[in-house]
DNA sequence: GACTCTCTGTACCGATCGGTACAATCTCCG
DNA sequence: CGGAGATTGTACCGATCGGTACAGAGAGTC
């Protein structure tokens, strides 16, 4: 019985590992609708079906470490799907393309905000500096290796994958302002010349 | 003593005037700072000097009031100093320059935020929606005008602008994120070149 | 000085904030 | 089933939220 007794608790463990993630992806839908002061307690408990007590008993430093799980669990999907590939590609062209297709999947070509930039923005960046400046910190890094290997100088390279991230973060804060994703499509295929073109 | 009554009553309007204009900046800084959420009645009254009495007497719609007299207030510092200079320019090199001089002003080289997409981002965007989109429309449609008036066919002039409003809202956010106000300069001087640059 | 009207400080309102306490319940195990 | 530990709903906490009521201070007019 040792035997079931193990897989059982894999599964259970598994489970709780699986629910966790699902409650942090409520967690950050709440955080980009609402901002972080605006996330009231009432409407995490709404998005997560769960009451205060589970809130508390799994996220025992409240709102603050929920909000971090949330910025780590971004980071997480960005590291997975956007960083680590950008990384490890041999193809420069190819590698852009599949970041910028990342991006527009994971922003809903433009419906959907950037919660890093959000919080950059409000009165809770002190609290998350570290988490938003990595966060930008390190896809710099990864799209300016790209850019370098692509023939680029160290300096161009990096000002170049400076200009991605504020495009990127630029188009997200304007689709929103004039309620039209067409602004982050356009940005986003004019964004992908700009990051092929040749050296200047 | 009527002239002497008609000079009292206008200098009291012109201070009064004056005294709004003042507590509006101030307001400002607040919601700047803090968001339209953050921005307690508690914070606005520190920041104004003004108890609630004063506060609800000079603005009975309470902070929704406050806030979009402060948008418009936005919008009339960026009227007058950004989209007429734009509008009624005959050299579109220096009226680009001069917006450009302009835009680093008033966000203080990237020190300082822009209200308007902060507001766009957030939770309020709904309640100021038509604030926000005036804001990023009456510019656009200056700078296209200009651009347009420099060679660009309609559509390049459009689609131009647009890439330079998300451009300084993007390099606010980078800059802001990673606490570099370097970014938002090297932003604007990249983007002041592409703006001038003869059409594709 | 008395009247009027603008302005302001303060006390107060119900609602909600983030967070805690804790008993009841559920789940797994032997 | 019985015990242990994880999980949960609910009542409750003090603080603060945005907003209101109102008495009284202040200033301009006669």
């Amino acid at each position: 019985m040792l035997q079931a007794s193990v897989t059982t608790r894999c599964d259970q463990m598994l489970k709780r590992g699986v629910e966790r993630k699902e409650i942090v992806r409520a967690l950050g839908e709440v955080f980009r609708a609402h901002g972080y002061e605006g996330a009231s307690l009432t409407l995490i408990t709404e998005a997560t079906g769960l009451g205060k007590g589970s809130l508390y008993h799994l996220f025992p430093g409240g709102k603050e470490q929920m909000a971090s799980e949330v910025l780590a669990e971004i980071d997480a999907w960005f590291e997975l799907n956007i960083y680590s590939p950008l990384r490890e590609a041999s193809d420069s062209a190819r590698a852009i393309a599949a970041m910028i297709a990342g991006v527009d999947e994971y922003f809903h070509s433009g419906d959907r905000i950037c919660l890093v930039g959000l919080v950059a923005l409000g009165a809770s960046r002190d609290t998350f500096a570290a988490s938003v400046d990595g966060y930008f910190a390190r896809w710099q890094v990864a799209l300016a290796a790209v850019l370098r290997r692509s023939g680029l100088s160290k300096g161009q390279a990096q000002r170049r994958a400076e200009d991605a991230l504020l495009t990127i973060q630029g188009a997200l804060v304007l689709a929103r302002a004039r309620s039209d994703a067409g602004i982050f499509r356009r940005a986003m295929s004019d964004l992908t010349k700009r990051l092929l073109a040749p050296a200047e």
